[in-house]
DNA sequence: CGGAGTGTTAGTCG
DNA sequence: CCGACTAACACTCC
């Protein structure tokens, strides 16, 4: 599940209760899911919990970084004596007992409070880096799609560049970072852009349009996800209430919600994209 | 059994 | 070196 508003979502509620505990114990259970040397953490404690794309980082007390990738199935589940905290993939782990089959790292803290890493498909992971290893993983990364950075000059430039669908080119993260096919797929629908469209081929107001667009329907994505995962008693709660007001995403064969038309699916890049045939030119 | 899945990256080719 | 494209990662659910 987790996209940029998700991640962010995880992102503010660890930051209410890790800075300040001091870690003692890290259990790897599934030794792809973990790089570094865990024997690094014991000690140490975490300063702060920060957020850049999808990439969740926790500053240690020795200098060190914990950068936290949850990629499609990831979860983080914090859990004390009164609560469960976090977020990721929507499964039954939310609430069965923990460790479950899917946690792939455990991390306890001195006041034995717990951090659970589950991650179903094994693609997320959890990298123990320096400075350096930090920001050569987030050099990667163009500016944040709510970053102030991306002004539609420079998105418009980015475009220019490449010939590859519309589509395509917003979900690559050297362009702007954070976007995923949901929001993708709902921001050209808000534009009225066709996704199959090529990057190049928008006009200078036509990219402003999705800028302005993918912007809006991320930020909603972040008051929606925000607003619903406190609840922590039942699945339905952890998923975020953005998917009750998605435009397009998974609603193949539904009227679109502007004009009625029957919302259509393609394949791009191997992902689906659903889009309204009749607004999308 | 086949297919699809909300993300990224390594590898190949031009 | 850059962009475009494909396969791959590992597992569950329909």
């Amino acid at each position: 599940m987790p996209e940029l508003p998700e991640v962010e979502t995880i992102t503010r509620r660890l930051r209410e209760v890790l800075p300040g505990k001091t870690i003692t114990l890290i259990e790897v259970l599934r030794e792809k899911s973990f790089r570094g040397d865990p024997a690094l953490l014991a000690g140490q404690q975490v300063i702060a919990v920060d957020r850049r794309s999808k990439i969740i980082t926790l500053s240690l007390s020795g200098g060190s970084f914990l950068i936290i990738h949850l990629k499609m199935t990831g979860q983080l589940i914090y859990v004390s004596k009164k609560q469960r905290i976090g977020g990721g993939h929507p499964t039954n782990d939310f609430v069965s007992a923990l460790p479950s089959s899917h946690t792939r790292v455990v991390l306890t803290f001195a006041d034995k409070t717990v951090l659970y890493f589950n991650d179903m498909r094994v693609f997320g992971w959890i990298r123990l880096v320096a400075n350096e290893g930090r920001d050569l993983e987030l050099a990667k990364l163009g500016p944040d799609i709510i970053d102030e950075a991306v002004t539609p000059e420079y998105f418009f430039a980015k475009l220019a560049k490449r010939s590859l669908p519309i589509k395509q080119a917003i979900m690559d993260n050297s362009v702007v970072a954070g976007v995923g096919n949901i929001y993708a797929c709902d921001a050209l629908h808000l534009a009225k852009i066709n996704p199959a469209r090529t990057a190049n081929s928008l006009s200078k107001v036509e990219a402003t349009r999705l800028l302005v667009a993918m912007k809006t329907v991320i930020t909603l994505g972040i008051e929606k996800g925000g607003a619903s995962i406190q609840n922590y008693k039942n699945v339905e709660g952890l998923t975020g209430s953005y998917q009750h007001i998605r435009r397009v995403y998974a609603r193949e064969g539904e009227p679109c919600p502007v004009c009625g038309t029957k919302i259509e699916r393609m394949k791009q890049g191997g992902r689906s994209t659903f889009f309204c045939p009749s607004c999308q030119i």
